[in-house]
DNA sequence: TGTACATCAGTGAACGCGCGTTCACTGATGTAC
DNA sequence: TGTACATCAGTGAACGCGCGTTCACTGATGTAC
């Protein structure tokens, strides 16, 4: 359980790799992506400015870790979200992490990064996005693909909006039951099978 | 009718606000939000590097006219839509700017850039967002803000996930129609009344 | 119509900045024998 | 248990970069008389 990390101040960090993404996390939140800066990150571990390069090849193989990291702690709170209230606590549980993690939600989703040059965050992204289908499918039937998405794309709109202060009244208090009302404003629609 | 600004090489531009917009403009789709430039802009407007200082203060002032100019067209674009095929081709053509326009798209609705701080930006986009209720609450009735708000967000959360690639097979071809199709998926419901 | 002058819209040199990245290095670690 | 050595994880100096911004300037424009 204990952790060599602060026990020695010497030569070797113990688990800089780690001590790195933490620090680059709370740099991303403080400052935007694009200000996130290796350098900075490595001064706030304590470290010469290259160090980092031990364990990351460059600046944007840090940004793919931390979305993978995003993804992956994404995918588990929408599941214990979900397992706890079912879909529409998963929809609010999106929504939630949004607004609880602004920066890095615009890493996963609104930054160039490609998620297929990078086999970690591949892996991690493709889990969420899989685990987001599966969610939606088991609800609305799988005859019914475009209510999945355009669910998907409210919770995730209704985010963004929010993210980007264009609902400014009830974002600012209650969000919680703002964001309970304007989901349950939507109905979605199974289309009727016509034969042939 | 003409303007002077090919007929002579000489010291005065005529036009170089205009000229340095334009080419912004196009640099900000090239390049993206971060990566424009003072600098570049005012290197393909043919001008020294300081000259757009005449015009814009500092690189921020830039950035708040390309988003007010988003602005405007994107409210024109709306209405026109709207005019021609109702609420639903103004959803239609929310998708279709921000897939027109992605950069700017996201300079309007994802950098951090502060509306309330330039008088031109605060106008275009107040009359943009002024637009989208007043159109949204002609057609869902003025006891149904919630769901005006969750149609906003449907068409906002499309656009964005369809920019992020998250939506990729369908997104490649036939977005019109996929668009049309998951738009249609969804029902706004106007809460029922209950006196007291 | 001509002249003087204020104003305006450009120029070009210079500044300081922090960054990503490379390089040659050194101290610590752990493994083979 | 002790030693030799390969490997690994750090250090610190140096590079080149393009940027935003400031400064003192100069050429062009237009207006008052």
């Amino acid at each position: 359980m204990s952790t060599s990390r602060h026990r020695k101040r010497s030569y070797h960090h113990g688990d800089l790799c780690a001590a790195v993404l933490a620090e680059a996390g709370q740099l991303l939140e403080k400052k935007g992506i694009t200000a996130l800066s290796l350098r900075e990150a490595a001064r706030r571990a304590g470290v010469s400015h290259n160090a980092p390069y031990r364990h990351f090849p460059d600046r944007r193989a840090l940004l793919a870790a931390l979305a993978a990291e995003g993804f992956r702690s994404f995918a588990e709170q929408l599941a214990a979200a979900e397992r706890a209230g079912g879909l529409r606590a998963r929809g609010e549980a999106y929504v939630r992490f949004a607004l609880a993690h602004p920066q890095r939600f615009r890493l996963m989703f609104d930054s160039g990064l490609r998620i297929a040059s990078d086999a970690n965050l591949r892996e991690h992204a493709g889990r969420a996005f899989g685990a987001l289908e599966q969610a939606i499918a088991a609800h609305s039937g799988q005859e019914a693909p475009h209510a999945a998405i355009a669910a998907w794309a409210l919770v995730h709109g209704l985010s963004d909006l929010l993210l980007g202060r264009k609902l400014a009244g009830p974002a600012l208090e209650g969000t919680e039951a703002f964001v309970r009302a304007v989901l349950g404003a939507v109905r979605f629609v199974v289309p009727s099978q016509s034969p042939g």
